[in-house]
RNA sequence: GACCCCGUAGCUCAGCCGGAUAGAGCGGUUGAUUCCUAAUCAACAGGUCGCAGGUUCGAGUCCUGCCGGGGUCGCCA
């Protein structure tokens, strides 16, 4: 694509124009049939001093063919090019192949994605899904453009709920499952809430577990070893695989370190018996240790950043958490900064939208909530049933059907922006059709099964894809790259999903062609027609399979 | 009260650095199965891009104000 912009560039500069901005203004018009590319020309008029339409006129006078643009035209202001089809469609599929796509714009550079962050002793709900697709996504799209990437699972697993959990398992003694470790915690909660020395005994236990008390410690190490376990089969489910597991527990000690550091040199105060670092008007003041003496949440988050940046040495670090807590990093962020951490400003909140029930936040506390095991099964049960409806003879039918399950669950998150709301029903959730991951799964299935009927690839000779059809298609394989690029850059996966999406439709539509017109097969009498369409058939092929793979779904090769 | 997100077709949403005639899916209507697998495709119907200003040659896109929905705002994480 670079070479034909720079053409387009070359003109420009011909006619006056500077070649950086000429680049840099060069788009697809949104109209494909109008043109390939086109050239805007309203910008330079005051700075030529000539008529828009007049400039447009120079660059297309400047036109000379050089093999790469085959016709520049002038339609008003704007220039409007239309490329060398047989140059382009070479040059575009010869870029395809296991990693298409790739860049190497991060390369030296490292990112910290923390993502997943589950609390311990307590089931992944569904919601917590958002997190964990999103993390791994970002993860990979990142790794595909060159970065070094460290995933960190940073488990919550400190703070006042474990107090009350143990006051708990001393009643109804040891949880063996993360269900009844929750069941345990929802029950000691109402008996603490009812009875105030139980609520003493909660926070006494609290305390037990920093000083590193023996029964409280071996009750939290069951309870993080147990959950982690669990959290494991649902991770390896979907795909998520973190370097790095982290958690609270172990900043306890750094937290503290961080307060008398921050009262010493003056960056936090007393107030109110706590601690806080006075922020802005706007951001207010941050608390890092509570009148009781004990650390938070943030004072864990602020000592945790600062050890990751010497661990790692990160040219970004994104937290991939909730919307609802935007307030919070942009204190954390800011807190960081008045620490004196220049790179406070290469950390950054990944916000996603939050899952509603009828419209409002889901209630996730005292344990409600849907229990993200339960939406994956009831996501493989639906893929089942059409499994026996569709293609009952497939062999895999359990593989599959797990596969194509939880590829519409992760569409859900990865197929809209991240800010997006998701309003809870199954029906929206787990749909099998339309822009969906199943869709997407069957578009890729669908050019594996005619690349085996029509016998793999072999050279073929690109310029015989001039139809219409084709040289849509060819076009669109052509934005792949900058699609990761974006997604990279916005942290937004869905730029992704989004790209995968069209090429999907116009390539079910390109192949569906051939049922009306016999001439637009993939597989016709004519071999070297017949090569040039299957070589194209794979481009889409592998575009899609790579692609599926960032997102994390499986690319069936049959379904 | 302050701040943040969202507002585009009946519903759910795309729309990239502002560019020419606003696009999908679902739902509705009508067709299509002698290349892979109809989990599909083709076509039709469906729009005051929340409202009002502003910037600009040009605004769904940027700025300001307002309206509506959701969310957040030190002793939870």
């Amino acid at each position: 694509m670079d070479q034909f912009i720079e053409a387009i560039a070359s003109l420009a500069a011909r006619a006056g124009i500077d070649k950086d901005q000429a680049r840099a203004a060069v788009a697809a018009p949104k109209e494909r049939d109008r043109a390939d590319l086109s050239l805007p020309c309203f910008r330079w008029a005051k700075a030529l001093g000539k008529a828009p339409n007049q400039i447009a006129e120079d660059v297309a006078a400047a036109f000379e063919p050089d093999g790469l643009l085959a016709s520049v035209e002038a339609v008003g202001p704007f220039v409007n090019v239309k490329l060398d089809r047989g140059a382009f469609t070479k040059f575009a599929l010869d870029a395809i192949d296991e990693n298409y796509g790739k860049s190497e714009e991060g390369v030296g550079a490292t990112v910290v994605i923390d993502y997943g962050s589950p609390n311990i002793a307590k089931p992944l709900l569904f919601h917590h899904l958002r997190s964990a697709v999103i993390g791994q996504a970002l993860c990979n799209v990142h790794r595909w453009a060159g970065y070094k990437v460290v995933g960190i699972n940073f488990l919550g697993d400190l703070g006042t709920a474990f107090g009350k959990l143990m006051v708990g398992i001393e009643k109804w003694g040891e949880p063996t499952t993360v269900a009844e470790y929750n069941r345990i915690y929802v029950n000691a909660s109402n008996f603490c809430k009812e009875n105030e020395g139980a609520m003493d005994a909660a926070r006494a236990w609290a305390k037990r577990l920093e000083e590193g008390d023996e029964t409280a410690l071996r009750h939290w190490t069951n309870a993080r070893k147990l959950s982690l376990a669990e959290f494991d089969t649902v991770y390896e489910w979907l795909g998520i695989k973190h370097d790095v597991v982290d958690g609270e527990k172990q900043y306890l000690d750094a937290g503290h370190a961080v307060v008398v550091e921050l009262l010493n040199e003056g960056t936090a105060k007393e107030s109110d018996g706590g601690i806080v670092i006075e922020l802005s008007k706007k951001l207010k003041a941050f608390l890092i240790r509570k009148n009781d003496g004990a650390s938070l949440y943030q004072t864990r988050d602020l000592a945790a950043a600062r050890d990751r940046m010497e661990r790692y040495d990160f040219a970004k670090m994104l937290y991939v958490v909730d919307i609802a807590q935007e307030f919070y990093f942009n204190q954390l962020f800011a807190a960081l900064a008045k620490m004196g951490h220049a790179w406070a400003d290469r950390c950054k909140h990944v916000k996603f939208g939050q899952v509603l029930v009828d419209g409002s936040r889901a209630k996730t506390r005292e344990g409600g909530g849907t229990t993200l095991e339960s939406v994956l099964q009831e996501g493989v049960r639906r893929a089942r049933a059409i499994i026996e409806e569709k293609n009952p003879e497939i062999e895999g039918k359990e593989a599959i059907a797990k596969s194509v399950g939880t590829a519409a669950v992760i569409y859900c998150d990865l197929g809209f922006p991240t800010t997006k709301n998701i309003d809870f029903k199954w029906d929206e959730i787990l749909r099998f059709d339309g822009r969906t991951g199943p869709y997407l799964q069957y578009v890729h299935a669908s050019a594996c099964g005619i690349l085996r009927k029509g016998g793999g690839v072999t050279k073929f000779d690109a310029s015989l894809l001039a139809g219409e059809h084709e040289w849509n298609l060819v076009r669109r394989l052509a934005e792949f790259p900058d699609s990761v690029q974006r997604a990279c850059r916005d942290c937004e996966p869905s730029h992704v999903s989004n790209f995968l999406y069209d090429l999907a439709r116009e390539f079910r539509s390109y192949h569906t062609a051939g049922s009306r017109d016999a001439s637009l097969r993939v597989i016709v009498d004519d071999d070297a027609l017949k090569a040039a369409r299957l070589g194209l058939v794979d481009g889409v092929r592998q575009t899609l399979k790579i692609g599926l793979t960032l997102l994390g779904i499986d690319p069936l090769e049959r379904m």
